[in-house]
DNA sequence: TTGCAACTACGATAAAAGTCGTATATATTT
DNA sequence: AAATATATACGACTTTTATCGTAGTTGCAA
């Protein structure tokens, strides 16, 4: 009816999964490869969810290219299609613009102050930016 | 049909701004009360939308305590509703737990390895560093 | 005071994400 | 071979977000 397609022709969008699609992916990722019941016995464990819910997703993320799947017997098994770097790091510079203006420091700054980011991580941030001044 | 409320029963969600919501909620964190028209020649800036979208948004937010405003004559004057610093944290809370699977220190592993986080922002990020240690 | 320009209000539409029921196919067991 | 159990396939439905057209209201200018 009316022009819904400037977003589109603006910007080649990265088809990031969304946070169900990364639920699943961040199983996988720890994984693979895995059949649906597993993964559906992984969700449960944090939300309740049907079994034909996690089916469907996983059919939608094979589909767009974010699973790959092989036949085993009467299931199948999955294997996720994407490398964990490189979607993180899509979505970690998506979220800095949309969240944080583009200001990666000041993201950085919220992570550091909040109460919620134990001292163990704390430490290991700290070990992180050493590290990488001796490699300077 | 069937039940749909498990997701809301079970938590309680903090009804976060959406992208569409943010790119507002910055302008106006910039500079606040603005008008409707004001905004939307901000938002033509960055993206081709048009102004009764922009005003339909920033109306919806309101309804949902987002955003405040006050009548200005023939039209209304907007400012935010929710402070920049909580909303931020609320956001990236949930963040590092969908697209880090909870790791802080990953993330910001990924930040400082992006090529596209520049020199300034990664010198900023050390300052931060640097004094949260003098600090303690 | 009447008309135009600027705003708001409202509703229609669309797409995406998430949810699951039901139907169907395939093994496995008895 | 029939019954049961296990999987997948498919489609219906809901909610949320985003989009904008059109209608109505209001303030100001001529």
């Amino acid at each position: 009816m009316y022009d819904n397609n400037r977003s589109k022709i603006m910007s080649k969008d990265k088809n990031n999964p969304t946070a169900a699609e990364l639920e699943i992916l961040n199983i996988l990722w720890l994984k693979q490869p895995l059949t649906v019941k597993e993964i559906h016995i992984e969700l449960i464990k944090t939300k309740d969810v049907g079994y034909t819910t996690a089916l469907k997703i996983m059919q939608n993320m094979t589909g767009k290219g974010l699973l790959k799947r092989i036949l085993n017997g009467k299931s199948h098994l999955y294997t996720a299609a994407i490398k964990k770097e490189e979607t993180q790091q899509n979505l970690l510079s998506k979220f800095v613009d949309t969240a944080f203006a583009g200001s990666a420091s000041s993201l950085v700054m919220q992570l550091l102050g909040n109460k919620k980011t134990s001292k163990k991580e704390l430490d290991e941030i700290k070990k992180i930016i050493d590290e990488m001044e001796q490699n300077q």
